[in-house]
DNA sequence: GCCGTTTTCGGCCCGACTGTTTTCAGTCG
């Protein structure tokens, strides 16, 4: 078993117990280990000891070796055989918890969301401590289930929560408004909006908020905060203290839950207390407001921790020995080196991509057509491929604010032979490979087929290094410890491909390549002017990763660029 | 079930909101 499947399984142990009833911390147990297996970079399978994980014990790590070793590990063999897996889903709809789930099934006998959709009106009225509104939100729940299950891309949740932030702001009530949650620590994918607010007068705002014309419906609603549905089905909460208390809030909010809870055990072993009001004693109820999130940290003694590292996996140990890293930021990009134009299946001409590579402030820009054998994408065959290369050369004459190169992502075919003869990428000046065909090999025909293509001396990066697409395609299957290893053998980069469906690789698997030496190049793949601002979103996935600028290629002022392209590999 | 600047047992983050309640459990973030 993958990490990803390691750590659904233990999740679902967790909300087995949970169902049952067991206590709470035990639970709890279970949901930090999925955790922890979910954020490794490598697979677990290969530690020796899965203990060496955070919140790894020994009763987890014997569950955890089973999984890896696809055995089914007692624990979850006897819940399966006591509750009834339909459960797991039913703890998914809103406002249904593993305790509701448990009742439900407990006393009306339903086993999964669709028995429960399908209960007539009365019967859970009818249960004790619940009534007619419960049983209302519950049937709503079940009978919607599945009408949006899907999380936003992060290029839809910037603009989503773009148009929210703007609504608060401009409400004269709103002294101070910003985005908060998933979306300010740039996670892949973001389930719901958070907004947090600083305020005199919090009911007006929260009022206004769940009276906006673009809420559909209010989820809840008190004068500190409300929770509202948006046309589309897209959740969104505000949040709002004083002004005072504006860095408590909005380090709250911004999360994660785990960086939160770890933070708040290490204030409890130095007497204090943290809550979104501020900063309190021990003993004390009274709360010390804090403005900025910079002095909330401060006051623990730790150095500021930027919102992409907020995860709990490792960043307050690093902040406490002071070696907390200094993340690759969007200003440090100097180029784009995987671009396409409408050579092959790109909407943009050399020209209008340029221009707008320039409008980025770029010192260079690389331009990457698909090969001749990806008939659906228009590849370019050799002669195309010159003609095109003369074309740039042309260009980069024209433009002399950037420097225009021509390379191309070459396809690695299914043997891990490339798509060009060696000749030919001997004339390119950088080299994209990539798999878009013949995903569905075993995983080490295509990790020995990707391995072959890092030894070709013309190939400078692997492009989308696993093929994933959010929401929509797992990835192939691929061993990326071993192409991280033999990225460093090669001095071959890996792709960080900023498109907001692949952000490709994981953070986990580009937090490893790092740590072992490989160079990422971040690269939007753009295929048309707008996507070239894709690059920030890769960035962020590089921020979550603790990559630094030294580690990815495209931050290389110019010159040095310049050096590391005529060097050769 | 995990973990240790209160180290091998006894702790383990914090509050808002809802619905059903007369004091709270459950859910959520």
């Amino acid at each position: 078993m993958q990490n990803a499947d390691i750590a659904r399984a233990l999740e679902t142990i967790a909300t087995l117990l949970e169902i049952r009833g067991e206590e709470h911390y035990r639970v709890l147990a279970y949901q930090r280990a999925a955790e922890s297996v979910a954020a490794s970079g490598r697979p677990v399978a290969e530690l020796d000891d899965p203990r060496s994980l955070p919140h790894v014990g020994g009763t987890t790590a014997r569950v955890i070796k089973d999984l890896a070793q696809n055995r089914t590990p007692e624990i979850l063999a006897e819940l399966s055989a006591e509750i009834p897996a339909g459960l797991v889903e039913l703890t998914r709809l809103p406002g249904v918890g593993p305790r509701t789930a448990g009742r439900l099934w407990r006393e009306l006998g339903v086993t999964s969301v669709e028995e429960v959709a399908a209960l007539g009106e009365g019967s859970i009225a009818a249960l004790r401590g619940f009534g007619k509104k419960s049983e209302e939100s519950i049937l709503r729940a079940a009978r919607a289930h599945g009408a949006r299950e899907r999380r936003m891309l992060l290029d839809e949740a910037t603009a989503f929560g773009e148009r929210l932030l703007e609504f608060v702001r401009s409400h004269p009530a709103a002294e101070r408004a910003e985005i908060a949650g998933s979306l300010r620590r740039q996670k892949e994918t973001v389930g719901d909006l958070d907004i947090v607010a600083a305020s005199d007068d919090p009911k007006a705002l929260t009022d206004a908020f769940a009276a906006a014309p673009f809420v559909e419906e209010v989820a809840s609603h008190g004068p500190t905060g409300a929770s509202v549905v948006c046309a589309g089905g897209v959740e969104a909460d505000l949040r709002v203290v004083s002004p005072e208390a504006f860095g408590s809030l909005l380090h709250h909010f911004t999360g994660s839950q785990a960086h939160n809870v770890a933070l708040r055990e290490r204030a409890v072993k130095r007497g204090l207390r943290i809550s979104e009001y501020g900063l309190a004693g021990a003993g004390s109820d009274r709360y010390e407001p804090l403005r900025t999130e910079e002095e909330l940290y401060a006051r623990l003694g730790l150095p500021y921790i930027p919102p992409e590292l907020r995860e709990d996996t490792g960043e307050i140990e690093a902040a406490e020995r002071g070696e907390l890293p200094d993340p690759v930021g969007v200003e440090d990009i100097r180029g784009d080196l995987h671009v396409h134009t409408s050579y092959s299946d790109g909407k943009g001409t050399i020209e209008s991509m340029a221009e707008a590579a320039i409008a980025l402030g770029y010192e260079y820009l690389v331009f990457c057509d698909h090969s001749q054998s990806l008939r659906v994408a228009n590849g370019l065959s050799p002669a195309r491929l010159a003609e095109k290369m003369e074309a740039v050369r042309r260009a980069d004459e024209r433009y002399p604010e950037i420097h225009l190169l021509c390379g191309a992502e070459v396809d690695i075919l299914r043997d891990g032979s490339l798509d060009y003869e060696d000749a030919v990428l001997a004339e390119l000046d950088f080299v994209v490979a990539s798999v878009h065909t013949a995903f569905r090999m075993d995983e080490g025909s295509m990790t020995d087929r990707i391995v072959r293509a890092m030894h070709n001396p013309h190939v400078r990066t692997i492009g989308h290094p696993t093929g994933r697409l959010l929401n929509r395609r797992d990835p192939y299957a691929v061993d990326v410890s071993r192409l991280i290893r033999e990225a460093a053998a090669t001095n071959t980069a890996l792709e960080l491909n900023a498109y907001p469906d692949r952000l490709d690789l994981s953070v986990p698997h580009a937090r490893e390549a790092a740590r072992a030496g490989v160079r990422l190049t971040i690269d939007t793949d753009a295929h048309d002017e707008r996507a070239l601002s894709f690059m920030r979103f890769g960035v962020s996935q590089a921020r979550r990763a603790w990559v630094e600028k030294e580690s990815v290629i495209n931050c290389l002022p110019w010159p040095e660029f310049e050096r590391y392209l005529r060097r050769g590999k």
